[in-house]
DNA sequence: CTACTTTTTAACCATTTGGTTAAAAAATAT
DNA sequence: ATATTTTTTAACCAAATGGTTAAAAAGTAG
């Protein structure tokens, strides 16, 4: 019985990931998550009290899988090009499985700005930035790699390993129409890292 | 008495520019957007019938003053390290004026794609696309760059312009807090076309 | 002053939507 | 078989929201 109850939930789940995905948090219809969920609406709520709730556990969901391994990556002793490949990696891979998370950031943070933040914090991603804010110092000052400011560097592996993924719809149209997109990004991971180290390598 | 209705219409369309950004098209609300250009619901809708209308209006009008001048700069003849010089420049220029744009289209190719591609069309981005890619071959065959698919090249220099944009809210929080996000993204286009024109060039 | 346009007011409507309720039905475990 | 849990049904509610209407008021031009 248990089983059936925690299918559902699953379910459940899986449709708000799409529903939300698509239409955003104001967008989503509870009736169309349930419809997907092939339930319907009254056992929904059952399950979830309400939209903010379920919005909720769907989406720290899913970016603690994505912080929390990055954090780790960043707070590790490995040398930097090797944490930049590990990095452009994880970022792929998960992406690759929940390609909606970008939209999710970029759109939610504006109406609740501080429980995102709580979330970088609690899975410990600023400490990881500061520890690698000071390698990406150090590989300057000891000729490893060009001058350039560690927060740049961070923000253009950040930009080059998430923004395919946010524009993805757009990106597909423009540059890889009729073409497995998905596919494509898996592809790309090792080749972003290459790219961002070509530049600052000396 | 022309001056006093352009001016609300102005007025309607600027308060629509910041709260369609901050709320997207399903979050924004018709009475939140006339209260901020300081007129009632009525009048709003006396000169913009419906939201969707009015929605449109502000997003196709941003979206042409984006893609107007990267399909030219992509369509002329100056050499690839130019055109990316400019390219990286007018982004980071138009975005600074129209910040939201990334969201708008990374939302609505959503609910919508064949509308938004369509501007893509009308504004000859695809045409300079195609100019560009052969370039890039031809860059990579005479042994100006590295080997490289224009493709990617072309994602990769998109991805570096528009992502700090689009995750701005972000980026500020755990990389540039209690700075000025703007002044800093500003300065940034000289050093993303220098960060790529590194890594390809030989 | 008169004619015309813009703006406001305020009530109003239809629809959508999140959420509830309560009772019946189905499934499952003991 | 009985008790318990899960699921469905269907009606229902309150609030929010997009949009309308019509008449009055204010502003403007000639």
């Amino acid at each position: 019985m248990e089983n059936k109850s925690v299918e559902t939930q699953e379910n459940i789940l899986i449709a708000a990931r799409t529903i939300f995905a698509q239409k955003g948090l104001a967008g989503a219809r509870m009736q169309e998550i349930a419809d997907r969920a092939g339930i319907n609406k009254a056992l929904l709520h059952y399950y979830y009290r309400n939209k903010e709730k379920l919005f909720e556990q769907v989406f720290d969901e899913a970016l603690k899988k994505m912080l929390r391994p990055i954090a780790a990556f960043l707070a590790d002793d490995s040398d930097l090009f090797q944490k930049i490949r590990n990095i452009c990696r994880h970022y792929h891979e998960v992406l690759v499985e929940y390609p909606f998370l970008p939209n999710f950031v970029i759109n939610e943070i504006n109406s609740d700005p501080t429980r995102i933040l709580k979330l970088f914090d609690a899975e410990g991603f600023l400490e990881g930035r500061e520890k690698t804010i000071i390698q990406i110092n150090e590989a300057v000052k000891s000729g490893m790699i060009r001058p350039i400011d560690p927060r740049e560097l961070i923000l253009n592996i950040i930009s080059l390993s998430i923004f395919p993924f946010a524009g993805r719809p757009v990106i597909k149209e423009i540059l890889y129409k009729n073409e497995n997109i998905y596919e494509i990004l898996k592809e790309r991971a090792d080749r972003v890292s290459d790219f961002i180290i070509q530049s600052i390598k000396i």
